[in-house]
DNA sequence: TTGCTTCTACGATAAATTTCGTAGAAATTT
DNA sequence: AAATTTCTACGAAATTTATCGTAGAAGCAA
């Protein structure tokens, strides 16, 4: 059963996907920036995604080194698809459309997303 | 600044998109139906959604009739942005892109996504 | 009229989330 | 060696979410 994470601990996945295995020092470094949050609470963060299987670590020295055990492609697919369930009806098409209306694509990915529509026709 | 419904929140404001101004009756008929949930934590929820702003409500009789204050299509809007801030670094490509690997759509579905993109490429 | 049903209001609780402070171990610096 | 810095662990508080019980008003039924 796929939990969901929330979003301090999503920015903290981003950082770890990013970067790779980490220390709570250089993920403190990357949540200062961008909320000014103090060491105790970076560090509190993972070590409760750590208890909830979230996060891997192991010792280096003092300090520990940690590791996202959830997948980018992974979390954004499940994240993706419970906001299609819980938003769009069911719809994945709704979504498409949607942001479609919504954001701007360049005319490179335009075209890719013909081809993958392209190889749909195909294969279905 | 949007405020982001949660997840029971959610449900209550698809109900209400569905089905027009509703009583707490009608709508703990509907939650207990999917989540077993009992009256007054119905009648408690849609409170607080109306404290918050995201409900408008009056009175006939001795019950409430509640309206939902946020448009469907704005809420839809606002959840799928952010989840592309936080969960795709600001790509709307990536986000399509998943959706149509793990997602499956129809023949015409793909064919009205085609049309979308080229008059995106004739306006830009 | 007395009692049952149907509502809202309110309070309380439990869990989850976010945030820090303090303590103490271990390593480094002076 | 003593002091400072750098870590983790732990506990505590504030906030939010979700749930429900009880109370009391108001209307309906016997």
């Amino acid at each position: 059963m796929y939990i969901k994470p929330t979003d301090s601990e999503l920015e903290i996945l981003n950082f770890l996907w990013l970067s790779g295995p980490s220390t709570v020092k250089d993920v403190h470094k990357h949540l200062a920036e961008r909320k000014g949050v103090g060491y105790t609470t970076a560090l509190k963060l993972m070590q409760i995604m750590h208890d909830k299987g979230l996060l891997y670590r192991t010792e280096r020295g003092r300090s520990h080194i940690y590791v996202a055990l959830l997948g980018k492609e992974e979390t954004q697919q499940n994240l993706t698809t419970r906001l299609i369930q819980t938003a769009y009806q069911d719809s994945p098409y709704q979504m498409v459309l949607q942001i479609l209306e919504n954001h701007t694509l360049s005319k490179e990915e335009r075209e890719q997303i013909r081809t993958i529509l392209d190889e749909s026709d195909t294969n279905a």
